[in-house]
Order: structure tokens, then C-alpha cells, then sequence
DNA sequence: TAGATTGTTAATCGATTAACAATC
DNA sequence: TAGATTGTTAATCGATTAACAATC
């Protein structure tokens, strides 16, 4: 993550982490859920009941003592810290097999965020259709890369989903912030420079299996020739 | 991340990250930069140059006073901190719109990952072919889920790369672990149990977006009804 | 030599864990 | 009432930042 820390509540990175993995599991939950105890919701995403509360305190107060939290204003309470309590519209930049993937993403429809259009520099892409798979996700057409910027202006878009090559990740990025985009979620393995007002998310896929793999420790080493 | 915390070197978690961001940036840089300062790495990847010098210390001496930091040693020295000096091999699970987008993934393989099959359960999707589109990578055939432990067993694979949905997850890297993967990079929403000598990195790609729009706080509110 | 820059130690800062009084 | 569990304060732990002597 990048910049434009604080701007509302002094919540921690970490902690706003941990927010989205309790709200996850409590999704999860039958509705016939009525309280959690921050020991359970605690061993049911892997952390322990202290921190659990420390976090949960942070939102206001949803919990009893001798009852735990109450299921469904938590869900509430962390949607509103989040800002999931809204739907929010988002464009996808570059339809590679990444983009393309991400279009079709159930997972983030049903967490608030809608795609409303599509974009890409490669004119045998545009007017193809994307993310027809899943159900209840309606079908978008891609649009030449150019036009980026004023479906941005003319449709407030703030936030823009980067699945575009490392080379042209930072110039797509000044015309989107340019057009009013202030929240990038960024898949090109490079940093990109916005302004402090902009929020950029990025996620280097080979790191994430760089990280597994320094876990586990160099691999065997082939026999030592004596 | 979860589990199996430090079994070699005692490199903290951020620090990887910041590793991997240093070697990006490196591996980025022509071959004619002989040297760089931490000054210049840390503002290539937006940090301090305290930072920088203080992570790459752990990894041994590839600085000079006065000179800075021999390039092409780093790099080295990098990769076999992270454990990318030599090749891995990794399988596929579950082949919907993200695993297609997975195996295709160039990233991965100029990273020192490689894909070595491909498994799904729907039985619609069995011998189709994957991971075509960028040259450099070797097609790779759909199989049967039922099939991936005996192929993990047969060729010693440890990385296993889970795009299937959330209800399946747990089930699956059962099935793995016990079939020798001890590395798991999970895509589906859910806290994957395994035994504490199994590393799992689980990325919920809703929680990307949910991080952006909360440091970009609530949106505007509508006009408070007077 | 003088300027630049490392590696490391000390100081600061922030986050996690533990403890416990309040209370359902 | 007794047992459970919150919210919060204090204690611990770890990570980041600053400073500086060593040295190229």
C-alpha cells in the first residue's frame, strides 16, 4: 500500500487487514449466528481473542460482556469502517488473461464493487465481451484505452483495477488520475508515483510465491560432491 | 502468511516483502549499473535509506562504504535470501477464470516459478489446454483433480497455487499436504488449516479492494435531508 | 585527502499481548 | 448469584528511524 494514510480513523494496515478477514468469516456465518465471542471469532481466523477485541473496540462498541458481539451489527460496523456499506464503481484497465479473470471475479461483486467498463490499448480486443461467466454479472464490452479517461470524468469512477503491462502501468495511471481516479489496485510489478491524495494497492503475484518459498527454506541441497 | 515462521534466517515478514521489492527493482535495471546507494534503491521503491541498508545487512556484505551496493551481487545474494536461485515447480488447482489467468501468468516463470499442471474438477475442462498465450511457456493439459496427489507424489512438487472455490479449498490442500505440497498460495476467501509445517499465503482479492476505499474513507455523503 | 556511503548501535515509535475491573 | 466476556489500561515486544564511526 502507498500514501494517503490516516484520513479518517488511525486504524493500522494490519488491523485494517485483520477487519476484512473477521468480516469475511462472519459473512460466512448462518444467519441464525446471533453473537460471536472474540475467542471464537478469534480461533476461526487464526488470531488470538486479544487482538481480536483491540480491533472490534476500534469501531465503536458492538459487543456485551458475558455475551460477546452481536453477529449482524458487526457486519454492519465493519462494512461502515471498511466503506463496503456502499457499492462502488471501478473500471478495469488491460484485459489480458489477468484482466480478463478479474472481470469475471464473483468475489467482488458480491463485496460492493461493480466493473463498469473495460479498457485496452489492443484494437482486436475492443468490442469484445468480457465477464459473461458467473450469473448476475452482466456482460462488458471493452473500449479502447483512450477513452479511459472521460467514461472516468463522466461517470465519477473513482476507483481502477491496473492489469496492464509493467511498462505502461505509470502512464495509464497519470491519465486515470488525471480523469479523477483516487484508488488504484495495481497488478504490474512496479511502484507506481501518484499523487499524495491517491491510494495505490499493489500486488506483485511472483512475490506473493517468494514469500512461501523463503518459508520454507532453501530446497534440499543436492548431495555435496565430497 | 500463517505458520512456520522463521525456519531459517530470522527475517521478518515486512522485511521479505521490502526484498522482494529491492530485487524487482534491481532485476528492472540495465546491466550497465555496476552500483547503487541505498538512497537511490529506497527511492526507486518509496522508502527510507535506513530502511534499506538495515534489510540487506540480514542478507550479508554486498555494500561498500563510499561506493554503495554492487548490483549484480544483490541480485544474487537476493535470490537465494528469497529462495528463487534455483527453479521451482508448482501445480495448479482449479481452472475457472482466474486459474486460466494463473498458468498463463509470464510473471511466474521469469520469476523461477513454473507451472507443471494443471488440475480441475469439472470434468468439461479435462484436456483442455492452458497457459498458450505468451511464448516461453510450455502448453500444459487439464487433468483430473482426482490425479493430483499421485502427480505431486510422482514429481516431488511443493508449491501448489489454489484457485478453486471456497467450499472446495480446505478439502483440496487436505489432500495435497498429505501428498507432499508443504507451499500454498491460496486465492479463495477462506483460513486454510494445515499442519504447522505447511506455509500458506491466502490473498482475498475483494480485501485488496476493501483496503483502497478504506484510506479513501466514506464517500461523499449525499446531501444531508434538511 | 575529502566526500560519500556502508554496517551497526542506540533511540524512537508502534503494534501485540496480557491483565483486569466493569458488567451482562 | 456465578460464569463469561467485553473494553481498556499497562507491559512487552518488535520494527523503524536516526546517528555515527569505519572505510572506500
Amino acid at each position: 500500500m502507498s500514501t494517503a494514510r490516516g484520513r479518517h480513523e488511525g486504524i493500522s494496515d494490519p488491523s485494517v487487514r485483520r477487519l476484512s478477514l473477521y468480516l469475511r468469516h462472519l459473512e460466512s456465518l448462518s444467519s441464525r449466528v446471533e453473537t460471536i465471542s472474540s475467542r471464537a471469532l478469534g480461533a476461526a481466523v487464526g488470531l488470538g481473542e486479544a487482538q481480536v477485541r483491540k480491533d472490534l473496540a476500534q469501531l465503536g462498541s458492538f459487543g456485551s460482556p458475558g455475551v460477546g458481539y452481536r453477529a449482524a451489527d458487526l457486519v454492519g460496523g465493519l462494512r461502515r469502517a471498511l466503506g463496503t456499506d456502499q457499492d462502488w464503481d471501478a473500471i478495469l484497465v488491460g484485459v489480458g488473461n489477468l484482466g480478463r479473470a478479474l472481470a469475471s471475479h464473483g468475489g467482488f461483486v458480491s463485496k460492493g464493487f461493480r466493473i463498469r467498463a473495460a479498457f485496452d490499448a489492443d484494437p482486436a480486443k475492443i468490442g469484445t465481451t468480457l465477464g459473461t461467466a458467473p450469473p448476475s454479472v452482466e456482460p462488458i464490452f471493452v473500449q479502447p484505452i483512450e477513452s479511459a479517461p472521460a467514461f472516468v470524468a463522466a461517470h465519477a469512477i473513482r476507483l481502477a483495477i491496473l492489469a496492464v503491462p509493467a511498462e505502461s502501468a505509470q502512464a495509464v495511471t497519470d491519465a486515470l488520475v488525471a480523469a479523477g481516479v483516487d484508488g488504484l489496485l495495481n497488478f504490474a510489478p512496479v511502484r507506481l508515483v501518484v499523487p499524495s491524495h491517491v491510494v495505490v494497492n499493489s500486488i506483485d503475484l511472483a512475490a506473493q510465491l517468494e514469500r512461501i518459498v523463503f518459508e520454507l527454506g532453501p530446497k534440499a541441497a543436492d548431495a555435496e560432491p565430497a
